[in-house]
DNA sequence: CTGAAAGCGCTTACAG
DNA sequence: CTGAAAGCGCTTACAG
């Protein structure tokens, strides 16, 4: 109270407790405040103490713009997803978000729609907040992303999505510095999941197993070669079990899908759809054609999302680890914005196959 | 590149490209500049010309942080939403974000989880970064938020409600300050939408009409006072026909529920649950349970949430102007920011009954 | 309409 | 381990 008494009223005082307020009334330097709240080394331990006392006793809390300002870092971390309509994004902010704000940062989302120019605007604009970190989704970016990321210099960790080369240890421990372990990313092997879906459904003796997705992006791409890997160790393969629709998935999609894939090609006998909303629409379609699951023919998804388990029947799925990949890859930048080294700079969350009544 | 060059090489210099850059290679002042850029009156058209143009060729971004010290206010705009997980707010969340984006201002999210301290605390975290405005969901707050929006001095618009008592255009033109307009919100009528559909409902001939609801926030409580009034006008009302549930709203509580009412009231006639996950949820147990919808019972919800219209039968609802809230208090929030006075403090922006099949 | 100067509230080399 | 001083990059009364 008395140091903000004191203070020179000058044409532009906020009334706002300062770090200087806090330095006169602990009987020390600002700089001593400065370093004794950010938990520096080398302050005096009674110091520390006396500092901190006074400055909860005043209600400091300190500026974010001055801070940021003086030391070229912002408390702001950026989050790229391509969709929020896709729950499997938001449960990956949210949980990213949770951890961060724990940790004192703010999170900043950017939605990206799967456009690589909107990515790079994002990208740019975010950039110039100095943020603290950054998480962006998936692996693939323009060139001019990357070299933004780059240049940046600001810590990164990429979600979802994991390096196609397996990294063996012994390349890993041959490499010593901390940068060369990039990229830093949490996630899962896309190739394997679709892989072992694929698998679980030849298991039960199915042989026309279409693999139906939309949106494409590089992670359904990548569950489709998994795909063709299982069906072509099985004999099973054939180009015509594909159907690739580019455009954005939803439930809708899903069973207009369903209804031309049991149209042109009645002899199927499973369908594999790349995302779990796609699958929920074809059960729902089902229903309407008269089509009986998983008799006649058997539906599997991906992602254990929301209502999969609500479906009649309950969908058979991969349950991907996504709040486990937004909470990880928030430490692992937390860990990096600290400069420290992640001990595993690709961490693998697997997945998992729930097998209900629709397959 | 000239200017940077010339510019001191001290101990702490960023590289970056600042306004004092732009001044010097445009021949003028830091504050023209300054002035200049922000548009403001009182500088000469050349010189503003002049300034944009340099300012462009060197590739200029002022710098977020700097500007927030001195100006004590930052290009941040906050947004308190419940959950994330109710894809009603993500729908608020992104419209309301793409709108202050093009302004130029960067949206910060909070999630509340409907709790009143989490509220508080979430707001006094983002008052400390002195955001530019505030878009809050509801209009029901605890007195600590309210004096903490009071004294911040932020603008703030809420979202998704409406005062209860419509205020008359006499009292309106009465008022001439702007402050005294407020609160500033956009949404529409809760009870008018509840009332609405339980009309829907009477007019196709049931008369057991039983209201289903969970989550219980305050615009789920003005739905059911809509109900009440209708059931009550209609000589139809019982009060053993709520099922109030305090739980979080799920496609799961949805199925439960339904199973629960029509073992205990087998001569209900229709449903009306208080969100589309719920009914959603319902229509799902239905089939699983073999109970004939809308022969035996009909079933409403409210939202027109994604997959409704996919359902079987389709699920008929409310559709609510969700995106159109989130754009248009944007546009509420960017006018309070610029010292402007919204035409309609209390925008109404109603809602619509769609009639499907499961009704 | 324009500019010089002070100030926003921190952090951080530098010197001790 | 501590402090005085400079600096981060802007905005804004104030004077002209």
């Amino acid at each position: 109270m008395k140091a903000s008494l004191n203070r020179p009223k000058n044409h532009r005082s906020t009334g706002r407790i300062t770090l200087n307020d806090v330095a006169q009334a602990a009987g020390v330097s600002p700089s001593t405040v400065s370093r004794a709240l950010r938990g520096e080394r080398a302050v005096d331990p009674d110091l520390v103490l006396r500092v901190l006392e006074v400055s909860d006793k005043l209600g400091y809390v300190p500026d974010p713009a001055a801070r940021a300002l003086a030391s070229q870092r912002s408390d702001h971390v950026t989050i790229l997803i391509p969709l929020l309509s896709n729950t499997l994004f938001v449960d990956l902010l949210e949980a990213a978000q949770r951890t961060l704000r724990a940790a004192g940062f703010q999170t900043l989302m950017g939605v990206t729609h799967y456009n690589a120019s909107e990515e790079e605007q994002l990208l740019r604009e975010q950039l110039h907040h100095r943020p603290a970190g950054m998480l962006i989704t998936g692996l693939d970016h323009s060139p001019t992303t990357q070299k933004l990321m780059a240049r940046s210099n600001v810590p990164c960790v990429h979600l979802m999505d994991l390096p196609e080369n397996k990294v063996s240890n012994a390349s890993l421990e041959a490499v010593d510095e901390a940068l060369s372990q990039g990229p830093y990313c949490v996630g899962f092997r896309q190739t394997d999941a679709g892989e072992a879906m694929t698998q679980h459904l030849m298991a039960q003796g199915k042989e026309r197993i279409v693999f139906a997705a939309a949106q494409l992006d590089p992670r359904v791409m990548q569950r489709l070669q998994g795909w063709r890997k299982a069906l072509k160790m099985g004999q099973l393969y054939d180009p015509t079990l594909e159907w690739l629709n580019p455009a954005p998935s939803s439930l809708a999609l899903g069973g207009l899908m369903f209804e031309q894939i049991m149209k042109q090609s009645p002899a199927v006998d499973a369908i594999f759809f790349c995302n779990d909303d796609l699958a929920q629409g074809a059960l729902l379609a089902a229903m309407r054609l008269g089509i009986s699951v998983p008799h006649q023919v058997a539906i599997a998804g991906f992602n254990d999302l929301t209502g999969s388990d609500q479906m009649w029947p309950p969908l058979t799925t991969v349950r991907t680890p996504r709040a486990q990949v937004g909470e990880a890859a928030a430490h692992m930048l937390l860990e990096l914005i600290h400069g420290e080294i992640p001990k595993q700079p690709q961490l693998d969350l697997g997945f998992e196959i729930i097998a209900r009544h629709s397959t």
